[in-house]
DNA sequence: AACGATTTGTTCGTATGTATC
DNA sequence: TGATACATACGAACAAATCGT
């Protein structure tokens, strides 16, 4: 009783919600009939509203009403899988394709100058020119990811022109730098962050504008045979409607049905 | 202009805290003194701060004002370190230790019933008893994780005793399941969500109570040699203060100085 | 196409509570 | 204890989106 009133019509809200009382896509009472329900003004309410809406169980519609979130099926994308067969990069990265057609923007391709953190990554100087190739990818015709991926420009002087050609690389820049430059991919590191979209993001990905929905942001560092890191691929997804999965050793086939959920 | 005024006086902040004008840590102007420089209500004020608060770019504290919120440096922790050199699972989950004293809860131990999802990771009928060890996990005496294995009860009528004994169990439940039933570890698959957390993550993970920080939650599937799954060992972190790495192949060490952002 | 009814979104004003210094 | 600053709560008015007539 000493919460304030509108986490408590959250919580009587909530309850409802987790009980199935309320189903995924039905409506909430209106505004109004709640004020009436808990004797509570209109703005009380909404804060209640604006509470559940940001733990994700309500969403609104102005002119319609409050409706119960629907769970959306992730994509799952694998990170790696069954590493010890081999550095098919080609494959990473990839949808667990089921009846999903991913498609890709043509690529937009610039000379910038890397800043702090993608310098230390790529073992450059400072302020070092870098290609940027960057991509927004598609599954179903719906946005699903925006990637970026980073070569040192010195690579281009050393023979490998074709980083610095908007065209798509048949085969991979992988298989492409190992046959114009002899670099080989012998590992790579991922590093997983999550955070809030910028605004960009927020309007490629059609996501809320209040920060409701965070993205991940996975840095991929790869490496050649001499311990030299020859590209940093950046790649942002809307953290609402995708997982991710590592597997290592000897996994059988995923039979995943869903992902349901974990309560208090 | 046609957005709506709350929004404006938000951007307005935003771009003085992006250029630096507003450093973090820095306190921002009252909702008083905004009030006056934007000529709005507070309460248009307050919608406009609490509008950065949900993009994680301030932070309010009653009877003081509203900070720019600062950086805190994350826990890097990795889920696979070189796959190829063999499967030292106690070495996973790991914190890259620089200075920090991870910490343990004694083990809570539990025989429950497993729920759709769970079953089906485990490959066992829906409502079989699994026994379930749960830890906290601190890192310098401050929340980091935490974690829950299930494994399915059968194993302790087959001779897995000590998996249903609140003890520590030295050496790692997978070398002793390795000796007391034969079963190796030959793979597990990791699937990467995150989600908004519940009121006991809320509280033990100190965290605002209004779904403004989500959680990772990181399921790790491990199968034996037959193909069977083991263990199920489910692990909750907060995304504010951790990142993960997977590393595949030949990877340099990490220097890694910071994670910096990245913008518009 | 136009209109009215319904529902959420925005903005203002005001009062009081609670935390901090 | 008082002053300051954010938190909660109420009431009111108008805007904007949606839907059915």
């Amino acid at each position: 009783m000493g919460s304030p009133m509108y986490r408590q019509i959250a919580e009587g809200l909530r309850a409802e919600i987790e009980s199935g009382t309320l189903k995924p896509g039905q409506q909430l009472l209106t505004e109004a009939e709640l004020q009436g329900r808990y004797n509570a003004s209109r703005n009380t309410v909404r804060d209640a509203i604006r509470l559940l809406m940001n733990l994700g169980l309500v969403e609104t519609r102005p002119g319609q009403g409050t409706f119960v979130t629907k769970k959306i099926d992730p994509f799952v994308t694998t990170l790696v899988a069954d590493p010890r067969t081999g550095d098919s990069e080609t494959y990473n990265f990839q949808v667990s394709a089921q009846k999903r057609k991913p498609s890709l923007s043509d690529i937009q391709l610039e000379i910038q100058k890397a800043d702090a953190q993608l310098a230390a990554r790529l073992g450059i100087p400072d302020g070092s020119q870098v290609i940027s190739r960057h991509q927004r990818r598609y599954i179903d015709d719906t946005p699903w990811s925006l990637q970026t991926s980073f070569y040192p420009r010195s690579l281009v002087a050393q023979g490998a022109e074709r980083i610095a050609d908007t065209d798509d690389i048949e085969g991979g820049v992988v298989k492409y730098l190992s046959q114009a430059l002899g670099l080989q991919q012998v590992g790579y590191r991922d590093l997983i962050t999550v955070r809030t979209p910028n605004s960009t993001e927020v309007a490629f990905f059609n996501l809320p504008p209040d920060g409701r929905v965070a993205v991940y942001e996975i840095f991929r560092t790869a490496y050649d045979q001499s311990g030299t890191a020859t590209r940093v691929t950046v790649t942002v997804f809307p953290t609402d409607r995708n997982h991710f999965t590592v597997e290592i050793g000897a996994v059988p086939d995923d039979l995943s049905p869903d992902t349901g959920d974990s309560s208090s």
